[in-house]
DNA sequence: GAGTTAAGGTCAATGGTGTTGGCATAAGAC
DNA sequence: GTCTTATGCCAACACCATTGACCTTAACTC
């Protein structure tokens, strides 16, 4: 490795670009957030974000260990949101489901990094202080440790598991985005009855729900079954 | 577009390659996944995958429509490879559960690809096939057309999303997989009590169920809600 | 202020990728 | 045996991430 990544805050020459801008960890994240926003996944690349910036392609290997460093750093930066701001209630049905349609939003704003990042144990402060709000939620709930622990994990993972899947359309090219949502009319909707009656009886609904994430229902039914398991042990 | 794809049942004219294999959709498909399972999801590549047959990789062209199209393919494969040998019982919350598990676990036999795959909306007939069986077991349980597919859709995105969710880690290197779950015991196990006392209060319960997959709960969870309904609109 | 150091830019090159147009040849129809 | 054309191959294009060498100049020292 001919090049180190120099932490940021050892920074301390700020040179500008042939260019002219001053580059600074914030800025090539904050830029790579926005190209992936507006021109989706294929969007982002080190040429393309080196061009955004005014700076050559490689000078990115001074911030980041390569294109998946950097995804990391984005990946980090969506924890964050998902949390800011964010107060509890005290109602910890409304509470899960405010958080964790929080998180899955905050992922599916930046689909390409949800994908990379979602099935990963950073341990990092933020994704710490989440978990302990949850389990914190369930416990002062009334749920006993045991039955927190299985609903905390049943709760992490199924949002993070959809935001991954969410995301995935998201992340494909315009293009295949759309063939694939496309299929639901032009292949599901005229399946001959006589051999597919389950899919023809309900064609119109399936065209109208599928391309819609169903984390809020999935979210629903845990909750409910959640509550009810919490009224049965405490009866 | 200069080259047309043949379906497969059309094709006439089997010419050997250059080094004498006979290609086919099939075979194809099945040297990928085996290539995506030896080398990753990073391993597969047109080039690659043509040295792996003996073929030119143009060659691909004439049986997919790119590298999108071959990922289709594939998880049209690993669709089909669940639902394989696979009878109805009658007993529709036994048969969710275990066509659910199969799903899942299909996927999580070549991780790789079902981080690729997971997503995708094939339309190809395996695929059909599944959501067929699924929305007639549950309109074959008394659910009406609206809330089988609202079902449908929370019970099958929730199978496929655990797969993609659980076939992360899997489909890392088993370096940076050690590394994330060394992490997790390092950082999560030692937490202060003062400031993390939910986390610290659970730490054994975590410890022990963390590294499994949520999947097996969270399905239970969504099929104890649906019977619930199924119940309530009965009644 | 002058001198020194090295951070942090640039440039050029390497080897990878998907994809396509043109071409050749052999499989199968007659 | 002849013809058609499906299906293989080749060469090329435009992109990609990454790296080693080089150069400029900001910032520190005296």
């Amino acid at each position: 490795m001919a090049k180190d990544v120099v932490p940021e805050e050892a920074r301390r020459r700020r040179r500008p670009t042939r260019r002219g801008t001053v580059l600074s960890e914030k800025l090539i994240v904050e830029t790579a957030l926005r190209m992936v926003r507006e021109h989706g996944s294929a969007g982002l690349s080190a040429r393309r974000l080196g061009a955004a910036l005014g700076a050559d392609p490689s000078t990115l290997y001074r911030y980041f260990e390569g294109m998946d460093g950097l995804t990391l750093a984005i990946g980090e930066e969506l924890i964050g949101r998902a949390l800011a701001g964010w107060t509890p209630t005290g109602r910890w049905r409304d509470d899960l489901r405010a958080l964790g349609l929080r998180i899955h939003g905050a992922y599916l704003a930046h689909p390409q990094a949800a994908l990379l990042t979602a099935s990963r144990v950073t341990g990092r402060p933020r994704e710490i202080a989440a978990d302990e709000a949850i389990l914190g939620i369930l416990r002062g709930a009334g749920f006993g440790d045991e039955d927190a622990v299985r609903i905390y994990h049943a709760y992490i993972d199924q949002s993070l598991a959809f935001a991954a899947l969410d995301a995935g359309p998201l992340a494909l090219t315009a293009e295949a985005r759309e063939s694939d949502e496309e299929r639901w009319e032009s292949t599901y909707a005229r399946l001959p009855a006589d051999t597919y009656p389950n899919i023809a009886a309900t064609a119109g609904l399936l065209a109208a729900r599928m391309p819609h994430s169903a984390y809020p229902v999935a979210l629903e039914m845990l909750l409910e079954t959640a509550e009810r398991q919490l009224a049965d042990s405490g009866a």
